[in-house]
DNA sequence: GCTCCGATTATCT
DNA sequence: GATAATCGGAGCG
């Protein structure tokens, strides 16, 4: 086969740099796992514990752990009460850093992901989102730690990675709304909704 | 098409 | 006890 024109296999190299090289740098990469292949459109960067965004700002704990480990790994955690959401941990060991997966296309599979995300799913809506991703690939809890360069995943760019990256602030966080790093393929239809932090919900005591 | 709002629970203060 | 790196359905135009 020419080597010349066609995708290329990721390594854990690329994991290793800094995880604001590497979050634009997965855009346009296609991940596949449990018969499911997504196409990356939309990632977030989460840098450690001098991020007030991240997991790890408060230090180590059991839930954040995989976050200090090696990089090329999985972190997945859940959130409001029902979701799971999957990163890939970046940089050198001990930084604590990750990209989140927010959203991408499903490119093979598309049964086995409508499977997992329900009948009245739109193709669209299969993985644009990061709950949805993570439900796509049929992901959860105990893929958490999951070592990315195991026997059950694949990781591939195209031999045309998409244009220069759009950016902007992170989506749905209180903390660090500042910082643009949330990187998407410009224009693309499988980038999710921006939505800024819910405002505090008035909790009604009763 | 849009905006609003409730669901549901692990985790941390 | 409050919050959360979200989603999908209801209501409206």
């Amino acid at each position: 086969m020419g080597s010349g024109l066609t995708e290329t296999t990721l390594d854990r190299t690329f994991f290793e740099r800094s995880v604001l090289d590497v979050a634009p740098d997965l855009l346009g990469v296609v991940v596949s796992h449990a018969g499911v292949s997504v196409r990356l459109t939309e990632v977030e960067a989460y840098d450690g514990e001098d991020d007030p965004g991240s997991h790890a700002f408060r230090g180590p704990t059991s839930r954040n752990a995989t976050m200090f480990g090696p990089p090329g790994h999985l972190y997945v955690y859940f959130t409001y009460g029902m979701h799971w959401c999957a990163n890939v941990v970046c940089g050198p060991e001990g930084r604590a850093s990750a990209v989140l997966l927010r959203g991408g296309e499903v490119v093979a599979g598309a049964a086995r992901a409508q499977q997992r995300r329900g009948p009245a799913v739109r193709a669209r809506d299969l993985a644009r989102g990061p709950a949805r991703l993570t439900q796509a690939l049929g992901l959860d809890r105990e893929h958490d730690g999951a070592d990315l360069f195991g026997e059950t995943f694949d990781l591939r760019r195209p031999a045309e990675p998409p244009g220069p990256a759009s950016r902007g602030p992170r989506v749905g966080l209180r903390h660090a709304a500042d910082l643009p790093w949330r990187f998407w393929i410009g224009g693309d239809r499988f980038v999710s909704d921006y939505r800024p932090a819910t405002d505090r919900p008035t909790r009604r005591t009763r």
